[in-house]
DNA sequence: GGTATAATGTTTACGTTGTCAACATATCCA
DNA sequence: TGGATATGTTGACAACGTAAACATTATACC
């Protein structure tokens, strides 16, 4: 199937309604987010959507997949060619929490239940699970290198990961940057400014071996 | 305005609205949630909401803002007359955690911007805050007594909420108790199991006078 | 190459939703 | 007591998710 656009065939239609999903995703949220509206976007009728995702939420899940496969290829980047595991587990935080700032449309996604019941969608636990695979890793090396406690690498994993993650949900929508930035999701929480650099670190001490 | 039912004026609307729709959100999605469906549940018309609530979300906000009060309530249940800090703050995250285990309908909209702007809520801010001020007390006075590093309140209170936010979020919708409980939320991750309150035990440890 | 069949698109239709406007009834205060 | 106000109902509208029936294009096999 090539390319190009066709008057009648799309080409590559699933491709270009997650896409436009994305673009829609970033300009309104995602209880407004409407099918049909996606389709006049894309030029296609408002039943179109139906020959690629059965509903509305699949849509939803397939952005998910996208995302945490993209995830996965940023935290690959991370420098681990050396053995200074706990600045590895740093930077993989601080990647990941500039991927999810960098990319909320698709980050929203991740764990918000209310809009996307994992279960419906296998190959979402898959990318997800790939994800969390590379944090593991890197904590792995680092217990077996005594840098970090002697507990079961899923522990050390989920303290990492819930804490990373829960910066990343309080941090959604604010516009700084990330090395300084106001606190919670509302402007309300503002007078809370923490450096995310700092808390990261603060993060990766409890791990650490005493 | 007595308690007792009416034929036509119905006595509490708005607080059965907000019960209702609770009970509602135990049972399905928020992203299923109909205000219609709220009206009939409670057995009013279906306009009848829109004397007590703007919008669809304003009902949301109510039962966000009844939340944060419940929460704070909550967190100040845990015993501060004592001097050990460190165990304060434990207490503090593992309360905040079982709560929003328990209480998922409400806790849900605590930092989901796509449900909910709290800019438009201005009460919502302030219950948010007060909430979080109760944490913040607890640190504060461990940072003054030496116990906890020697940064601003709101560095360590950013860390320590954000991790513990972290938990909460990803161990939503699991059904065990915490003590022992499956780890992010979607079926695929429970092999990653571990112990919730090693976690904070460890997200505490990042924030010690060293 | 020509044709059956599958893949992909459109049109039409239905029931549900959020919310508005107009109207009805109950409560409260002068 | 009566008029303002709070609170309820009815009816309407446009938008939505999605199913069914139909149209067009691509593909696989002879």
């Amino acid at each position: 199937m090539p390319a190009t656009k066709r008057a009648y065939h799309h080409g590559d239609l699933r491709q270009a309604l997650i896409d436009a999903a994305c673009e829609t995703l970033r300009e309104s949220s995602a209880d407004e987010f409407s099918l049909r509206a996606l389709a006049r976007r894309v030029g296609v009728s408002q039943t179109a959507p139906y020959r690629h995702f059965e509903t509305k939420n699949a849509v939803f899940a397939a952005i998910a997949i996208e995302g945490f496969r993209e995830l996965a290829e940023s935290l690959e980047e991370v420098d681990d060619d050396n053995d200074d595991y706990r600045e590895q587990v740093v930077q993989t935080g601080l990647v990941y929490i500039r991927w999810s700032l960098a990319n909320p449309e698709k980050y929203q996604f991740f764990f918000d239940s209310s809009m996307l019941d994992f279960g419906d969608y296998p190959e979402l636990q898959m990318a997800g699970m790939a994800c969390f695979e590379v944090l593991l890793r890197r904590i792995r090396a680092g217990i077996a290198a005594g840098v970090f406690v002697d507990l079961p690498v899923e522990q050390l994993g989920g303290t990492m990961w819930s804490s990373i993650h829960g910066i990343s949900s309080l941090l959604r929508g604010k516009p700084d940057g990330i090395e300084k930035r106001a606190g919670p999701v509302s402007t309300a929480f503002d007078y809370l400014v923490f450096e995310t650099r700092t808390a990261v670190e603060q993060m990766v001490a409890g791990i650490l071996a005493r």
